[in-house]
DNA sequence: TCCCTATCTTGTCAACGTCAAGATAGAGTG
DNA sequence: CACTCTATCTTGACGTTGACAAGATAGGGA
C-alpha cells in the first residue's frame, strides 16, 4: 500500500492499528466524534501510546488526510484519460472511503503545512486541473471550467454525504452522479 | 428575526447571547473547536447556565441549525424569481454566514429531528427544487437537473469555505460564483 | 555482553460535558 | 404589600479527555 517506516517493536505496527482503528471511529461518528483514549483501546494499548506516533490528535488527523490525498491523486490519476471518468471517480472515492474525505475537505483539523500532504493533494489537483482543461470551450476560460467541474463534483459528494439528497438518490450514487455530469458535459462519450 | 420566548430574568437573555457567543466560536474555531463552558464565560454566566437553555451540545447546535435554515430559506426565497440568482443566493448565504452553513450540513452535529429545524430546511428545499425545475430541459430530467444545479452551488460554497478554491477566487467569491453558474446554465438573463 | 534508542506504560494535570441540588429573582395572586 | 410559584442561574461533583513528564521495555548494533 504505503511505504511502512515503523517496524515491529512492542506492538507490531501500532502507527497503522491506530490510523485503521481512527477510520472505524470516524465511520462510526464522524471526524470528531471519539477519542485518542479509545482508539488506544481498540488496538489494545496504553492511552498514551498514539502520542509516540502522531503528537496530537491533529497530528493523527494529519496522517489519514495525507494518506486519504495519496489514494484520492491515485484514483484520478487512473481516470485521467476520461474527464467525465475523472468526475465520477471523485465521487467514487468520496463515498467510497469516506472517512478519509470527511477529513480531508477540513483543514481546520489536521496541518495543511505536512510535506507529504502537500504534495499528494497537489497531485490529485493537477489531475482535475488537466482534465476539466480539456472542456473549456475557450482558453479564456479554462479557470472557470475547472472550478464548476470541480464543484459539481465535490458538491455532488457533499451532499451524498450529508444526506441531503433524497432517498431515491442512495440506490446508486455512482450512476447518478454518472448522469449528472453528463448533463452538463454532454454524452460525447 | 425571529420569536423570543425568554423573557428577561437574570441575565437578560442568555439563549440568545450563547447563540451569539457560539456563532463568534464557530467563525473562530470551527464547529468543533470550543466548549459550552468557554460560551458561559464570554457570556458572562456559570458554566452550567447554557444546559438549561439547550441540554447539550448537540442541543444548541441544533439551535444553531434551526435558526441557520430559517435564513437560508429566506434568502433563497427572495431570490426565487431567477434561477441564476438563487444560485448565487445560495453561495452568499454559505459565505456571508458561514458559522451558519458549517453547521447546517453536518447533521452528526445536530438533532435533525427538530420540528423547526425540519420545516426551514423543507422550506429551502422546496425553492430549490422549484427553481431548478424551470432549468430542466425536460421534465423527465427535473431530478437530475435540480441535483446538478444544487450540486454545483453547494461544491462551489465547500470548496471556497475550506480553502481549496486558487487564492485568486478569494477576491469577489461571489461574482466568481455568477461566472461559474452562468458557465452551465447560459447566459439568457 | 553492553548500551542505545525507538517504543510503549504509568502517573498526573487542567479542562471538559453532564448531572443533581440548591439559590435567586421576577411574575402572578390575594 | 406579603406570599408563593416557577423559570433561571449557581454550585459542586463525577467520570472522561488531551497533553505532558518520567520511567519501563525490548530489539539492534558495537
Amino acid at each position: 500500500m504505503r511505504q511502512i517506516k515503523q517496524t515491529a517493536y512492542h506492538h507490531g505496527n501500532l502507527r497503522r492499528a491506530i490510523i485503521d482503528a481512527a477510520l472505524e471511529a470516524i465511520t462510526e461518528s464522524g471526524p470528531v466524534g471519539w477519542s485518542l483514549r479509545e482508539l488506544a483501546r481498540r488496538a489494545g494499548v496504553s492511552h498514551a501510546a498514539p502520542a509516540h506516533h502522531f503528537g496530537d490528535k491533529a497530528g493523527l488527523l494529519t496522517a489519514v488526510a495525507a494518506e486519504g490525498f495519496e489514494m484520492f491523486a491515485d484514483t484520478l490519476e487512473r481516470a485521467a484519460d476520461d474527464v467525465l471518468e475523472v468526475g465520477v471517480a471523485y465521487v467514487r472515492f468520496a463515498i467510497g472511503h469516506r472517512p478519509y474525505f470527511e477529513v480531508m475537505f477540513r483543514p481546520e483539523l489536521y496541518r495543511m503545512d505536512d510535506p507529504g500532504l502537500k504534495a499528494a493533494s497537489e497531485r490529485a489537483a493537477r489531475v482535475l486541473v488537466t482534465s476539466a482543461g480539456r472542456l473549456s470551450p475557450s482558453p479564456a476560460q479554462d479557470r472557470l471550467t475547472t472550478i464548476a467541474a470541480w464543484s459539481l463534483a465535490h458538491g455532488f459528494a457533499g451532499l451524498w454525504l450529508s444526506g441531503a439528497l433524497p432517498e431515491t438518490a442512495h440506490d446508486d450514487p455512482q450512476a447518478l452522479a454518472r448522469s449528472v455530469i453528463r448533463l452538463f458535459f454532454g454524452t460525447t462519450h
